[in-house]
DNA sequence: GGTGTCCGCTCACGC
DNA sequence: AGCGGACACC
């Protein structure tokens, strides 16, 4: 034990030191956080601390199973097994089957996606005949989710008039019994959604004081990963859970804040040491990760932010590579010097697939990456996106397993009753329906007695229906005693499912054909998987909870050597020697969403910082003058977060000023004759480790930190930076790295406006305003 | 009741 | 560009 103690930094060494009391780390990215989260863990176990009583919150499942796995390491994998680790959700849903019965829940209750809420809503708005184009399904589900990560409950909501109003100015005054009828349908098929799991925690622990008392004294010591992500629901179980000891840990980033969008409230982490007695708090500002390039770049874009705490990140690590910038036509064009580059550098430095992450705003970039890279036989995988699970075919294949476990689950069964199809149409199921609806009962219910209710169906219809429900019931004893490949490798066939995707023929359904199989492969690994766990069978249920609430990230077993192509969202938490930011334009990144206020541009600015520090040595950021979005080409301008690092640390690869059509004449003299160190703003930081700050001391100002942002500061805004509109012929100007040059010649009008400058050093340019920084000189 | 075709929407990030 | 839903036709 007391070496891996010894292994950390002075600053790391406190949080794990400090047995009881809370306690917030704010760790700088790459700081060595989860270090500090396992020996802390592995130390409590150490002093005597019972792994019961041990609760870890992370943000992703892989990151729980890797972090267990440490611990194991040093306090032996018995020991290690009892502790309670995983996301706010998995850990939640397990203690809410257990206590299902008192919310009137099955235990058994199935956890709705996304994409099974949408189709329920959608259903709902279409029942109550609104107007789709004013009630947007995914609009209005983005509303309820916020309701519910607010706590505000059906009941809540209409004795809130500030809320209905809010509603109804926006045209929706019907969203309330939208939300109502989505709250029942969903309890009558025995569902709970993504927020429910954290909701309804709130309600079991709020209306049933002594399972609250149960937990409080189960979950003795609570550490909670990426604190900085947490909305208000998270936040009021962490609170209720860590009232009775205290024995709180939370760690995270500010920086990092990148979820307001799904309900984070970066408060949380801003104000902990208002919410607990005696907050004990900690910094971890040694990057261990990247180079000192990327550290300061990354220092010089999250500087620009208002909203954050005090903390400087930096590095012992050598100055690495400049961040090189890129600038192509297409998105194509950009796809292929992406490619090619990774192509290059694992020729010249032996690097694997594996070193490289292809880094976007938004899965619909990925595309044009994928193109690239198939076309030059580099593998890569693409995470989230279009989940595997998500696909047709495979949630087809779930739907009838749902089905099998919970047969209340109607978006389920509407989904396979008729597929393959069966003779079970619409007409039947809408009579279905309001029979179950006149009687109270789920559908299932009324199908399984189609013979004693008179629904006005023929003989034959009703022959289909219970051929379905006799099917389904045999599935359900068998269940009881097989295991889940089994049961899956049963299903697909007793279905029609495979049969129906065999007769196909097309190539689409020969990939789907082999999803399936893939599907089966999983859940084979799976139920090996299982049966090695205590009190776990490798049952259908045990693999539909897991289905449910992995992310794509969970099932990475990493061990292949790709490419990762992923969303910036998705990277938080990962490292790669080599990352491409790609798509860096307005509109995309930052995106167009976010330009209307000071906040969401701050978030946005957050997501560059997270992209940037998950490089190690080298970092990309490209950017393409145009691009296929919703199939139409469009102009581009690259992103202001290109000219928001400190151009010390850029490399320009391509001009950036110039429209492309000068490229040929300015591409190949446009570095070798500026002489950079005169442009430079100041010489980049020392090595020295700026001074650790002790508690709640307040943070002594660091000078050289300081300085430096005066001094660019003072060079940026220096009250010579004309409107480039305002600038006329003969003006001396100062340009950021080409230096003094005289305006020969202007042209073009509005944000196309350029300048023909010559240069004392570099001869003549022409520069695109809009993109040029000049300083009038005289 | 099943099947094919056209239309219109979406691409913000995800447990 | 690609998908799902609506509608028309078999």
């Amino acid at each position: 034990m007391q070496t891996y103690i010894d292994q950390l930094n002075e600053a790391q060494r406190a949080p794990v030191l400090q047995k009881d009391g809370p306690m917030i780390v704010i760790a700088g990215a790459g700081s060595g956080k989860t270090r500090v989260l396992t020996l802390r863990i592995a130390y409590l176990m150490h002093q005597g601390v019972d792994a019961f009583n041990i609760l870890a919150l992370t943000f992703t499942n892989k990151a729980a199973r890797e972090m267990k796995e440490r611990i194991a390491k040093i306090v032996g994998a018995s020991e290690a097994k009892n502790l309670w680790m995983g996301t706010f959700h998995s850990v939640f849903a397990r203690i809410l089957r257990a206590e299902a019965d008192k919310l009137g829940y099955p235990s058994n209750f199935t956890i709705y996606d996304a994409q099974d809420s949408q189709r329920l809503i959608s259903q709902i708005i279409k029942e109550m005949q609104l107007d789709r184009d004013i009630y947007k399904p995914n609009q209005v589900f983005s509303r309820i989710s916020s309701y519910k990560n607010s706590l505000i409950t059906v009941k809540s909501y209409f004795n809130n008039p500030e809320l209905q109003e809010a509603d109804a100015m926006a045209k929706k005054p019907r969203i309330g019994e939208i939300y109502q009828q989505y709250v029942e349908r969903c309890f009558k098929s025995g569902a709970m959604d993504f927020d429910d799991l954290l909701l309804k925690t709130n309600e079991l622990l709020v209306r049933f004081p002594e399972v609250l008392l149960k937990y409080q004294d189960r979950f003795r010591y609570i550490l909670v990963d990426e604190y900085q992500d947490t909305n208000h629901s998270q936040y009021l179980i962490v609170k209720a859970l860590s009232d009775r000891f205290q024995n709180i840990c939370v760690v995270g980033d500010d920086a990092q804040s990148i979820y307001a969008f799904r309900g984070a409230n970066i408060n949380n982490i801003l104000n902990f040491q208002k919410d607990y007695q005696g907050v004990q708090m900690y910094r971890l500002e040694q990057n261990y990760r990247s180079s000192k390039n990327i550290v300061e770049a990354a220092n010089s874009i999250i500087d620009k932010n208002q909203t954050k705490l005090d903390k400087v990140v930096w590095t012992a690590n050598a100055d690495g590579a400049k961040i090189k910038v890129h600038r192509s036509i297409t998105d194509a064009e950009e796809g292929r010097f992406v490619a090619s580059t990774i192509f290059e550098e694992q020729m010249n430095k032996q690097m694997k697939n594996s070193d490289f992450a292809i880094l976007y705003r938004t899965n619909a970039q990925s595309r044009a990456m994928e193109d690239a890279l198939r076309k030059r036989d580099i593998p890569y995988r693409i995470y989230g996106g279009l989940s595997f699970y998500q696909r047709k075919e495979i949630k087809d294949v779930l739907s009838y397993l749902r089905l099998i476990i919970n047969p209340k689950d109607e978006e389920a069964l509407v989904r396979v009753i008729n597929y393959p199809t069966r003779g079970i149409g619409n007409t039947t199921v809408e009579k279905l329906n309001i029979a179950a609806n006149h009687y109270k009962r789920s559908i299932f219910e009324v199908m399984e007695h189609i013979d004693k209710i008179d629904l006005k169906l023929t003989s034959g219809a009703k022959n289909k229906i219970s051929d379905f429900v006799t099917m389904i019931k045999n599935f359900q004893v068998m269940d009881q005693n097989q295991d889940a490949y089994n049961m899956v490798d049963y299903v697909v066939k007793k279905t029609g499912l495979v049969q129906e995707l065999k007769k196909d023929g097309t190539p689409e359904g020969i990939t789907r054909l082999e999803n399936i199989e893939e599907l089966l492969n999983g859940i084979k690994d799976f139920t090996e998987g299982q049966k090695e766990v205590d009190g776990a069978r490798g049952s259908l249920s045990e693999f539909l909870e897991d289905v449910a609430l992995a992310t794509d990230l969970d099932n990475d077993k990493g061990d292949d050597d790709r490419v990762a192509l992923m969303t910036i969202h998705l990277a938080k938490g990962l490292e790669f020697p080599t990352v491409f930011c790609v798509g860096m334009e307005e509109d995309l990144f930052p995106s167009a969403m976010s330009m209307n206020s000071r906040s969401d541009l701050e978030e946005e600015r957050r997501l560059f910082y997270v992209a940037l520090t998950r490089a190690e040595h080298q970092a990309y950021l490209t950017y393409a003058q145009s691009r296929y979005r919703w199939g139409k080409l469009v102009d581009c301008d690259p992103s202001r977060f290109i000219e928001e690092i400190d151009a010390a640390y850029l490399e320009y690869l391509t001009a950036p000023e110039t429209n492309y059509r000068y490229k040929s004449s300015l591409s190949s003299d446009i570095f070798g004759d500026v002489d950079k160190s005169k442009l430079r703003l100041s010489k980049p930081l020392s090595g020295t480790p700026p001074k650790w700050v002790k508690d709640n001391e307040p943070e002594k100002p660091n000078h050289d930190i300081r300085r430096l942002k005066e001094l660019s500061k003072a060079v940026k805004s220096s009250g010579n930076r004309a409107d480039y509109q305002g600038l006329e012929v003969g003006q001396v100007i100062m340009h950021e790295r080409f230096g003094k040059g005289k305006i020969l010649n202007l042209e073009g009008a509005g944000a196309d406006k350029k300048a023909e400058i010559q240069f004392e050093v570099g001869g003549i340019k022409k520069l695109l305003l809009r993109f040029a920084k000049l300083d009038v000189i005289s």
